[in-house]
DNA sequence: CTTGATGCAAAGGATTTGCACAAAT
DNA sequence: ATTTGTGCAAATCCTTTGCATCAAG
C-alpha cells in the first residue's frame, strides 16, 4: 500500500522526517501533536491541545515546548486573534496567506479560505513590495466584524 | 487664534471630550498618554510608554488601566505582532484598515498607509461579505518578509 | 463632598525553565 | 551509552485587581 502524501500518514511522516533532517528526535509526544493539528484541520489553541493530550497523560510544558519547536522548524504558524494565541499547521504545498474572520459579538473564529481572493491579494502584495522596497514572505489578514448570525439578530 | 482639529491641541482637546461624554474624567494622566500617542503618531507597547512616563511618576497600572479605557470607548486599538501587543491611536476620519508589516530579519516594524490598497480591499472586503454572509467592520493585515536593508544583505 | 482615578503591591494567567527521570538513537 | 525529551513544579513575564489615598467635578 503506497503512502499517498496527501493522506494522513503521509503528512505524518512528511513532517517527522523534517524534524528527523534537522536533528530531532521523533517522540510519542510529538506524533499526538501532529495528529491533533493534522485531524482538525484549523487553528488551535494551546488550551484545546491541552484538553486533547492531557488524557494521554502529556504534559502541559511538553506542548508548549514542541508548539515553540514546530513554529521554529516552520511546521506551526502562531496567529494572535483578539489577543489570545492559535497555532495552525502549514502544509508544504499551501501558501504563505491565513485569513481568519471573528465575530464581534459571539466570538465564533472562521478560516477564510478561496481562490478569488489569492489573485487581489497577490496584487496588494506587488503594490507593497514595490513601493516599499521590501520582499514579503507570508501574510496574516484578520477580519473583525458580524458572522451571519449575529448580523440578524442584532 | 482658533483650534484647528488637525492640530495637536485640537485632537487632544477632541479625545478629552469625547472621553467626558461618555462620563470619564479629564486627568493629567490621560492627557499625557494621548499625548504620547498623537506625538509619536506610530504603534507603541506598555513599555515604550512606560520608559517614557515613567519620569513623570505615571504608574504602570495606571498605562494599563487608561490603555484599556482607550481601547475600549475606541480612542486606541490594540494589535498584536508576533506574540506582542502595541497600541495605536485611531483618529475618527481615519478608515478601520491597519496594515504593518514586520522584518523576519532586524525585527523593523513598519506602518503601511497607502491609498491605492484600499481600493483592492474593499474589493477583497465585499467578495467576503458575500460569499460568507458575514459584516466586516475592521481589517487587520501583517506582513512579514525582509526590509529595504536586510533584503540586500541576507 | 462625592465619585472616580491613581500608585503600590499582590494576584492572575500564560508561557518558560531547572531538574531528575525516561525514552530514543 | 549518550543524548535529547518529558513531567512536574517553580520561576518569569505580562496584565489585572484590591485597597488606601488623591484629585476632579
Amino acid at each position: 500500500m503506497k503512502e499517498d502524501i496527501n493522506s494522513l500518514n503521509g503528512k505524518l511522516s512528511f513532517f517527522e522526517n523534517l524534524l528527523y533532517k534537522m536533528g530531532y528526535k521523533s517522540t510519542g509526544q510529538r506524533t499526538e501533536i501532529l495528529k491533533e493539528f493534522l485531524l482538525s484541520d484549523t487553528h488551535l489553541s494551546v488550551e484545546q491541545l491541552y484538553e486533547k493530550l492531557r488524557p494521554k497523560d502529556m504534559g502541559l510544558a511538553t506542548i508548549y515546548r514542541n508548539i515553540k519547536l514546530f513554529t521554529d522548524v516552520g511546521i506551526l504558524k502562531e496567529i494572535n486573534i483578539d489577543g489570545n494565541n492559535y497555532y495552525e499547521i502549514i502544509c508544504p504545498d499551501e501558501d504563505l496567506l491565513h485569513i481568519h474572520f471573528k465575530c464581534k459579538n459571539c466570538g465564533y473564529i472562521m478560516d477564510i479560505d478561496e481562490d478569488p481572493l489569492i489573485h487581489l491579494i497577490t496584487q496588494l502584495n506587488k503594490i507593497i513590495e514595490n513601493d516599499y522596497d521590501v520582499q514579503l514572505s507570508s501574510t496574516e489578514i484578520v477580519y473583525y466584524g458580524l458572522c451571519k448570525n449575529c448580523k440578524k439578530n442584532i
